[in-house]
DNA sequence: GAGTAAATACTAAGTTTTTCGTAATCCAAA
DNA sequence: TTTGGATTACGAAAAACTTAGTATTTACTC
């Protein structure tokens, strides 16, 4: 019977991906799309993932519906359903709330303290702004 | 017999806090510093957590080296080990390098595409980058 | 000191995540 | 069409995370 437990479930859907799905993201946005061959052989060869729980995870990814699927020939392949874009919008937008008050000056308030930040990287950060400030309400 | 198995989890120590230490985490850092009761009190009351869960979160987190603590009366007060300043640099790295290729600006890119972002928040950030750039290498 | 209210220590159950083995399936080649 | 190698489906063990119950300890009050 669908008690309260289901609309928990339902509310709680998991909109972030757990690390090893992020992983396995990284690698499909990278080829565009694959199979759990092409994935697998992208991993770094010390990660000696099994076969079946690099089938494993995709299925899970098609089932949380982060990325869709295709029969070709006897194989699956994998489709982001979400471009990476998007998701780290969603994944800036995540920390933010959690760790930066949802303000998003504080975090690149923190971000560009870092001393390991190169001249060339802050450029690099404030043409961006620039443009976006000058583009705006154009 | 000591194989690079364990030097495997030394190594895998969890440096990143899992959801429910960031939610405590958070009020501690609020708090300065805290008894059980007072993080607990802190929480929204829908949140409806057990007392003796919150006890217990804290003592992982004291276990997991991000916060100590001293004996007051009868209780334990929990002070934070890190600063909030450093947890978020330490998150951003992690997340740049993760979904961002390890570039900084791309990540600043990304957040200032947002079409939420106010010029407000776009001069703030700006001005923050500035500065940055001004006082740097003297 | 006994009683009591609150805190801690310990343990364990319930979930989610990560990993992989076994069996079933599929396609191609002999 | 049978064999063989690869793939998928299913299930489940292992590990990490979340929550809470029970028993013990603690400090205060009478």
């Amino acid at each position: 019977m669908p008690t309260d437990w289901m609309a928990m479930r339902e509310k709680k859907k998991r909109e972030l991906l757990t690390e090893v799905e992020l992983e396995f993201m990284n690698e499909l946005w990278a080829l565009g799309e694959g199979t759990v061959r092409d994935v697998l052989d992208q991993l770094p060869k010390e990660r000696n993932l099994a076969y079946t729980s690099a089938a494993t995870i995709l299925r899970i990814l098609e089932q949380k519906e982060f990325v869709t699927s295709r029969k070709e020939g006897k194989s699956h392949v994998y489709i982001p359903a979400l471009g990476k874009d998007a998701y780290q919008s969603r994944s800036l937008k995540d920390l933010s709330m959690k760790l930066f008050d949802g303000t998003p000056a504080s975090l690149v308030a923190r971000l560009v303290n870092d001393d390991a930040l190169t001249d060339e990287a802050l450029g690099q950060i404030r043409a961006l702004v620039d443009r976006r400030l000058k583009n705006d309400t154009g």
